[in-house]
DNA sequence: GCCCAGGTGAAGC
DNA sequence: GCTTCACATGGG
């Protein structure tokens, strides 16, 4: 076992963790555990610092790219509009962050989000990492640890053996997906070199994949912090929020995210989607 | 039983 | 263009 120390500011890891972003991360006491580039590792949040605790790794630029530790909060936070439900949405949640995360895990596990929530995305996709991933080694004393299936892992099994991780009429969705990338179809490695709008015009290709799914994937995992995913707490957000008592169109609320919050409207997104649904009922 | 969940796609006007 | 509906599954 080795460790490092992260040092950080503004950085709540728990909010973090557990602001749907990720599915696949298990809180012990004051720890949470979970798999990044295919490694285990144990996270400790400390004051000022993030302790790290993996098996051997070499370097441990994998986990600052994930944790996305060397990004300077404040910065991004003064770019965010100066008005009363973002002020306030700050105020609640100040040291969330948007990770890192590898393109096809994410895929993966926004496919299996729609219309459920976010402790049922939890459960399939726990699911689907103990039946077609690989158990890491050596297994720590918590219990066993599954990586996250490759394309490969899935690509090779039926539908029916995935619908058994109760994920539904999602699972002709990653299927096709899945047997995409395996045939060379879809390289998600490219889309990182592409610009927002046709990144996001290729991911909208994808069976199961629309507008939001994209965006989630486009922000939580190539960085484009311009995506700005609506889902129900967030549309629900926009219109208590902005415009509360009037009848405002899908489309003129998309308008209004589009241009409203700025450079890191993605962040600014995930702010006002943790606020909505953890402090405001 | 009922309603809802980090939606999408197809079918109806 | 817009509205409605089916799609699995489980929590509250």
């Amino acid at each position: 076992m080795t460790e490092i120390i992260l040092p950080v500011r503004d950085y709540d890891l728990e909010a973090t963790l557990d602001s749907g972003q990720v599915f696949h991360w298990q809180q012990k006491g004051d720890s949470w555990i979970g798999v990044v580039s295919n490694r285990w590792v144990r996270l400790t949040k400390r004051p000022g610092e993030i302790l790290a605790e993996a098996i051997a790794p070499q370097d441990w630029n994998w986990l600052r790219e994930f944790l996305q530790t060397e990004v300077d909060l404040g910065k991004i936070l003064k770019t965010f509009p100066d008005d009363e439900p973002m002020n306030a949405a700050v105020a609640a949640c100040r040291g969330l962050r948007v990770l890192r995360q590898a393109p096809w895990e994410c895929l993966a596990s926004f496919i299996l989000s729609s219309t459920k929530q976010i402790v049922q995305i939890r459960q399939v996709v726990s699911s689907l990492c103990e039946c077609f991933g690989d158990e890491l080694q050596p297994r720590p004393p918590e219990g066993p640890i599954y990586s996250f299936p490759r394309p490969e892992q899935i690509a090779g099994v039926t539908e029916a053996q995935l619908r058994n991780c109760k994920m539904g009429f999602r699972a002709p969705n990653l299927l096709a997906v899945a047997r995409q990338i395996v045939e060379g179809d879809l390289d998600l490695e490219q889309i990182r070199r592409m610009d927002y709008s046709d990144a996001r015009a290729e991911l909208v290709k994808l069976r199961g994949v629309g507008g939001k799914i994209a965006d989630c994937v486009l922000l939580f995992a190539y960085g484009f912090d311009s995506a700005f995913p609506v889902d129900i707490w967030v549309e629900r957000a926009l219109r208590q929020l902005y415009f509360p008592g009037r009848r405002v169109s899908e489309k003129r609320l998309r308008q209004f995210s589009a241009t409203h919050f700025g450079p890191h409207a993605g962040y600014a997104q995930q702010y006002l989607f943790h606020y909505m649904r953890t402090k405001l009922n």
